[in-house]
DNA sequence: ACTATAGTATACAGATCTGTATATTTTAGG
DNA sequence: CCTAAAATATACAGATCTGTATACTATAGT
C-alpha cells in the first residue's frame, strides 16, 4: 500500500495547485514514481482517484485541526478563538492555494456530483466540531454560533486565496471574539445597547 | 457586434456551471450558435476568452450590485446593510453555483495567471466601493469594516455554494449589523464591557 | 526456494480538445 | 445593387487525455 499513499499524496497535491481537470493521470504518475497500471489497479477511474483524495484529506485536515487546537489550549471557551490561531498558520503558508474542499465545488458545481458531495460533508463535520466546542463553551446558541465562525473560516480562506491576504485569519479573529463574548453574554436576544448613534438610523425590513 | 456578446453570454453561463477547463469550445459555439471561426476571428483563444468573460462579469457583476444597492436605500449606514440583502437574494438563486470569481482562482491558483489577477481585483474594486459606503457612514475605519464586510460576503457565497445553505446571507446580516453598531459606536478602540461572564476567560496572546 | 501479489514498461485505442486552413455564404452600408 | 466585412461549414492537424492490453519483473511471506 505504498505506492497508493505515494498516488493520493501526489494526487492531492496537484489537484488542490494546478486543479482537477487541469491535472492530467500522466502528470501524476510520473511525478508520484508509479507505472499508470499501478494507479488503476488501486483506482478504477481518474474520478475515484479524485474522490479517495478528497476523502483522505477530508480525514487528515480535521485530524490536524483539532491536535492543533487542543494543542493550543484546552479550555472550550478559548478553543474557540484557537480556531482562528490554525487558520492563521494556514493561510500564511507559502504557495497557499486555498481549500481543497471549496477549490472540488468549483470545478463540480452540481451539487449531487459524487465530489461535491464529500466537500460538503466535510464542511458538516467541521461545523458539528466547531459545535461540539460552541457547546462545551456554554455558548447560548452553539449552532448558530458555529455556523457564524465556520462562515468567517471560509470568508478568510477566499480573502487569502483570491487577494492575496495572507492575514486573513487576523480580521476574523477579532470578529470572532466578538461573536463569542456576544454568544455569552446574550442567552437568548439580542441587546445592543446605542452609546452613540440614534440606534433609529440602522432598521431592517424584516 | 451580436455575435461576440452572443459567445460572451454562453460562455460565462458555462464557465460557470461547468467549470473553465471542464467547458469545451466546441460546446461553447454549439450553445451560442455560432461558428468556431468566428469565436477565434473575436478571440485568439480560450485563454483570451476566458479573460474577457472575467472581465465582463466582474463590470456587469459590480454595476448590478450598486444598483440594487441604491435601488434600496440612499442612506449609506443602510446601504452598508442592504449589502447583504442584495447578497441574500443571489445565493437564494435556484443552481446557484458560487461566485465566478472565485471558482477562477480555485482553477486558475497561480497568482500571476491573468484570470487570477482579474479574480483579484474584481474583490479589490468590490472593497473598494464598500469601503467608499463605509466613509459616507462615517464608520471609523472604513478600510478595515469594508474588509469585514467583504469577508463575510465570501464566507457566505461559500457556505451556500458548499452546503447549500441558501440563505447563508442571513447569518452574516447579522454579523454585518453588529460589525457596522461597533464601529460606529467605537471611534477608535474596542470597548467590550462585560454584563455576564467575567471577560477574563477569553483572553488572547498576540 | 517458491509462489502469489504488487508493480513495471510499453504500446496503443479511442475520445476530445484547441486551433487552423479554405472555400463559401450572409449581411449591412453606400 | 454592389461591395466589403462578417459569419459559416467542413475538414483536419496535432496534441493530450483516459483507460486498456500484454508481457515482464520485483518482492515478500511461508
Amino acid at each position: 500500500m505504498r505506492k497508493r499513499d505515494q498516488l493520493l499524496d501526489k494526487a492531492l497535491e496537484l489537484f488542490h495547485a494546478e486543479g482537477f481537470h487541469a491535472t492530467g493521470i500522466d502528470r501524476i504518475i510520473a511525478e508520484a514514481g508509479v507505472a499508470k497500471m499501478t494507479l488503476y489497479k488501486h483506482f478504477r477511474s481518474k474520478d475515484e482517484l479524485i474522490l479517495a483524495v478528497l476523502r483522505r484529506y477530508d480525514e487528515q485536515f480535521r485530524n490536524y485541526l483539532m491536535q492543533q487546537v487542543e494543542l493550543r489550549t484546552p479550555e472550550p471557551s478559548q478553543q474557540l478563538i484557537a480556531l482562528f490561531d490554525v487558520l492563521d498558520d494556514w493561510l500564511d503558508q507559502d504557495g497557499f492555494c486555498g481549500c481543497p474542499m471549496i477549490n472540488a465545488c468549483a470545478e463540480f458545481s452540481n451539487k449531487q456530483m459524487p465530489a461535491h458531495v464529500v466537500a460538503s460533508e466535510h464542511k458538516r463535520l467541521l461545523l458539528l466540531y466547531i459545535q461540539e466546542i460552541a457547546e462545551a463553551a456554554e455558548a447560548s446558541d452553539p449552532p448558530v454560533l458555529a455556523q457564524q465562525l465556520g462562515l468567517l473560516m471560509d470568508g478568510a480562506i477566499v480573502a487569502a486565496q483570491v487577494c492575496g491576504q495572507r492575514r486573513a485569519a487576523r480580521v476574523t479573529h477579532e470578529i470572532a471574539q466578538l461573536l463569542i463574548h456576544q454568544s455569552r453574554s446574550r442567552p437568548s436576544e439580542q441587546v445592543l445597547e446605542p452609546t452613540q448613534s440614534s440606534g433609529s438610523d440602522m432598521p431592517w425590513p424584516d
